[in-house]
DNA sequence: CCTTTAAGCGGACCTCGGTCCGTTTTGTTG
DNA sequence: CAACAAAACGGACCGAGGTCCGCTTAAAGG
């Protein structure tokens, strides 16, 4: 993925060719039998392609995955970083938070087998390119609230950032049943506690 | 792992003479060598049985690393059910919240490895035993500390254990190289902005 | 158009988690 | 003690992710 590569070096007419391909059939297979079923194998196959330029292009399973909501998430990120209001720049930085949160919760919602199966490896969750953008942004976000001087904007982000995980929200709409209004509602409390200075206790 | 299985059917003499081999085999395999050289077969080879009988036992390697950390975890629970204050009872909620939260800190840190290696698949990260008694008793000590009536109880317990992922402990003090203190000062905030009322933003 | 070279390719191969099933052991009952 | 059923055992087996390396091919330079 060119995602986590500063630099995007031009692909070869063939390995470009053989990337769209893969990323189609990656797609089919997986809106046919599930993301669970889709093998690296599957895809070099379906593709007409070998195994191994599976693994090189995209590095691993997980790589494959992120490569396929490579273009949901691109959208996402150019709506809030250069959007229209309230998710773009013009809103009051609170509103704004609020809108990020809850089309995040919705997007993941709507592809969540996908995000789900592309959780990265434990060590990898907060270093993926997708992750930091969106993690660099609501710090911005933040910090254009005016918090106190005593607030630790980045644990704050990273505590609202778990709110969004893709295995939380799983849990919550799946195994507990919860209506995404609820979910929405916790997240627009969860930044109004966050923004603003320590409450005394 | 009993702590899944509510009735703990007594072991027969081999099966349990086997178990106490494999998790001894496991321990010391897992201090030579690390948690991520651990192969299944490795420790039934090491404590001198089949393959099959690790299975059988543990479920499979998460479940085999989460028996290694049971009684790091039986410890913590039976020390914030009924141990001494302020983890246990007798202390105000609010403190009590404090403590819970600064011991799974240090708990976490002082076993990273582990208990990332042990971090269940993402479907199941919320429905294992130890995870739901931190997060019922997270949420009882909320209850306690007398919310408003608009508070969502369940998802603010959620935000808090989220806090405490393993991954994300491990990210913050090792990518980031964050100092204890900061992260057990980050949840004491995150603990005052999560009690009492909704701030009216 | 020919040469060159580095990127790309493919599929055999390896490892490891997990399953299966025929055999063995335990402990209970008569 | 003998018989029996249930539990446990073990290791062959399978599938899938990931690696390796000799071969192919795009594309840049002469």
């Amino acid at each position: 993925m060119q995602l986590t590569a500063p630099e995007a070096a031009p692909l070869r007419a063939d390995a470009a060719r053989n990337r769209a391909r893969l990323l189609e059939a990656a797609a089919r297979l997986v809106e046919e039998q599930g993301v669970a079923r889709l093998t690296m194998e599957g895809v070099a196959c379906a593709a007409a392609v070998g195994k191994g330029t599976v693994f090189r292009r995209f590095g691993d399973r997980t790589g494959l995955l992120m490569a396929l909501l490579d273009h949901t998430e691109q959208r996402f990120q150019t709506a809030f970083i250069s959007g229209p209001a309230p998710l773009g720049p013009g809103a009051p930085p609170l509103e704004r938070l609020h809108a990020f949160g809850c089309h995040a919760l919705r997007q993941t919602s709507e592809q969540l087998d996908l995000y789900l199966a592309a959780e990265p490896e434990v060590t990898r969750r907060f270093t993926s390119a997708p992750y930091r953008v969106r993690f660099m942004h609501v710090c911005m976000l933040l910090r254009q609230t005016g918090p106190g001087p005593d607030t630790d904007v980045e644990l704050v982000a990273q505590t609202l950032m778990g709110y969004l995980d893709p295995a939380l929200i799983g849990h919550l709409t799946r195994q507990r049943g919860m209506p995404s209004e609820r979910l929405e509602a916790g997240w627009r409390d969860l930044v109004d506690r966050s923004v603003g200075p320590r409450p005394v206790v």
